[in-house]
DNA sequence: TATTGTTATACTCTATAACTATA
DNA sequence: TATAGTTATAGAGTATAACAATA
């Protein structure tokens, strides 16, 4: 299946290995813009996944960290600590917990977006048509 | 600084955007493929990075993990006993340890290489004119 | 004196397994 | 019986501060 992509589609293949090491330098910021927020990588993707006034179930959470369950509890544990989100008991169903940001965290979530907006240097070495493009292309891809 | 970025280059800041958002789904994915290999998320990072016959400095690995030189230690520890890489005396400063792949450790990286390659099904959807043009803006912004 | 790597310590992230409450 | 979340436990990642060896 892998063979036959790479075969087929040589150019996706340079092009995901490019994205890739884009990924893997972009790995190293993340944890210090996270800690100028005194939020963990973690944490800061949570924020980054709650929109306000949309409840996410505890379960959702762990199906789009890709992490166990259990491993949710403690996470939620201390943003809710620190007043950022609370759990809510969900009505269609009393096993299930939703969590909501707070004022307190939409601000920081906020405050996140924001950080997260500035494009790194190297974009400004791309021409407007290119940005443009590049747009397009990967609003292709993540549509 | 920020604001005259965004002021000045709106599609570099849609671009990112997009990106960021690849970043956070792919995040997700790394632990995963991680834990086929065995190795932790941080560990591919290290492994993605080394080239065989390149011996890295412990302290530049830190600057490019941009994690602190003590934790370093436990992971270089880590990889070590597993027989993946040794550490090595630099001639140039005896203060210096530079750690180099074993064989199996570049095979192991080989292994992880070969499953990072495999674009995710998304980038079937773009042509391949598209996907031409997606790999030379990129390598414009990583050259 | 300054720098490289280590150690000690503490906290967070993560998974597994056993448990509670609900379905 | 099955599922959602919690707890207990253990190992890995992370930073800070103090330390040894070397520059």
């Amino acid at each position: 299946m892998m063979a036959r992509v790479a075969r087929r589609q040589p150019e996706a293949c340079r092009a995901w290995e490019l994205l890739t090491r884009l990924f893997f330098a972009q790995r190293g910021q993340l944890p210090s813009l996270a800690g100028e927020l005194d939020l963990s990588p973690v944490q800061c993707h949570v924020l980054h996944l709650m929109q306000p006034d949309q409840p996410i179930p505890m379960g959702r959470l762990a199906e789009t960290l890709a992490c166990d369950a259990s491993n949710v509890t403690g996470l939620v544990d201390r943003l809710e600590s620190r007043g950022l989100i609370v759990r809510r008991a969900s009505a269609d169903d009393r096993r299930v917990k939703v969590i909501v940001l707070t004022p307190t965290g939409a601000r920081l979530r906020a405050e996140l977006h924001q950080r997260l907006a500035a494009p790194p240097d190297p974009f400004q070495r791309l021409s407007e048509a290119e940005q443009r493009t590049l747009v397009r292309i990967l609003e292709r891809l993540l549509g």
